[in-house]
Parts: C-alpha cells; sequence; structure tokens
DNA sequence: AGTCGTTATATTTACTGAGATATAACGACT
DNA sequence: AGTCGTTATATCTCAGTAAATATAACGACT
C-alpha cells in the first residue's frame, strides 16, 4: 500500500478566494452551455449557488470574467469573457503542473 | 493589487485522508506538549475532535503515529514515535517547496 | 399585448457537522 | 483505599450552511 499526495490550490485576490476547482468547473460548464442555468443543472448545482459563485468571481477580478443578457428570445445567457477563459485555462495548466511536482516529491521521500 | 495562489496539500491512504495540515499541527502540538488534552486545547480544539484525528491517522499510518499511557501519576499521555516525527517532517517540507513551486508559477503566467 | 426562458434576489426550510456534556477506566503515587 | 489527570467513548444540542421555494424584471419575437 501506498500513500498518495493530493492537493487544491485556489487564486486569491484582496484577501478573498477567487478561483477554485470549483469555480472553475462552473466557468467550464457556462462555456459549454451558454447559461447559467444550464452549467448550474450540470453540475447538480442549485441556480442561487451558482450564481453567487460567479458573482464572487466576477466582482474580485481584475477584468470581467463572465457577461450577462438578460431578456430577448432565448431568454438571455452567459457567456465568458476571453479573460475568463484565459483564467480558466492558466488555472488548470497550474494545477495539472502542481499534481505532478507533489507525485514527485513524494516518490523521493521515504514514506 | 496583485493575485495570490494558495494551496493545501495532503496524503491519502487506502483512499482515505491520512494526514494533512490540521493533524500536522495536532502532531506537533501532542510533541510540544505530551498530552493529547493538552494539545487540544492549545489549538482550542474539543478533546473530541483531536482524539478522532489522532485516530484516524494512526490507524491509517503504516506504522503507529503515536503511542498512548493510560493512569499513572501524571495520568497518562500521548507521545510521537519517531516514524511520526518523519511523517510531519517530510509533509511539512513538501507543503513549504509546492508553495515556493506555485508562487513561481503564479508569477510566470500572464495574470 | 402576451409568451418564454433567462438573470437576479429574498425568504424560508432542512440537515449535517461541530461542539458541549457526561461517563467510564486506568494506574502510579500518597 | 483514595486522589488525580489523563485516555477513551457515547450521546445530545445547536448553529451555520446548503437547499428549496417564491418572486420580480427583462426584452426579442410572434
Amino acid at each position: 500500500m501506498k500513500y498518495k499526495i493530493k492537493s487544491r490550490i485556489w487564486i486569491e485576490a484582496d484577501g478573498h478566494i477567487l478561483l477554485g476547482e470549483g469555480r472553475v468547473n462552473l466557468l467550464k460548464a457556462i462555456e459549454a452551455t451558454g447559461s447559467l442555468t444550464k452549467a448550474a443543472k450540470s453540475l447538480k448545482m442549485s441556480y442561487k449557488k451558482a450564481w453567487s459563485l460567479v458573482d464572487a468571481v466576477n466582482s474580485r477580478a481584475k477584468e470581467p470574467v463572465i457577461t450577462t443578457a438578460v431578456g430577448g428570445k432565448s431568454g438571455g445567457g452567459t457567456a465568458l469573457t476571453p479573460y475568463g477563459r484565459s483564467l480558466v485555462e492558466t488555472f488548470e495548466t497550474i494545477n495539472e503542473s502542481c499534481w505532478k511536482f507533489l507525485d514527485e516529491e513524494i516518490s523521493k521521500s521515504k514514506l
């Protein structure tokens, strides 16, 4: 039986959490569905929770992460900005390289 | 305003968490005080919670992490085994190198 | 004007997890 | 035999969080 090492990373802005794994998943679901309601459903999350998460991200980030449209034929929708996409991408690459780094570290140790 | 990246790491054994930051702190407090009761108090944690934590660590680790004595003049006590000390030490060194790694990664990015 | 699916927000309800409390057992020492 | 501070464990209470529910506003299109 071997030990495994795991990690969670997150980005903070102004002492408050800006982006973590859950929020990244939500942003990706928004990009996939084009709607906050559908994104929440696809993650089996309440609309309210999803909304508070994206609101927190949007209000703390240096630039807007999502744009919302209300009303209209389709009812409206939510979309990721280019800046949002870059946030998601760099988060995921850093996260994966962190996993790799930790796997190497634990295999170097004598546990 | 700059983004900061943070992380939590933990070690799993057999699919269950073995050691994380909180447990490491508790083990260090045990080493410092020689008693689970005092360690719990020093961390403002209930005895019950502290006990369940060390019990979980002790039962999942490859070798015993603590030894306990019940009764006697001093009432008893809890001590860290050499293996427990090595667990704590490697956890902390990996944790700190992980922080360093992440700081470098985020400063490389364009956020 | 009416419909529709959405964003946005408040309020109420349910439940899990943490804390508080209680109790037993232990054994070196006086 | 009695004391003392500890380990060990069960049970009960409560708060804070998550979920469910309700409601308003919006605007393109028919």
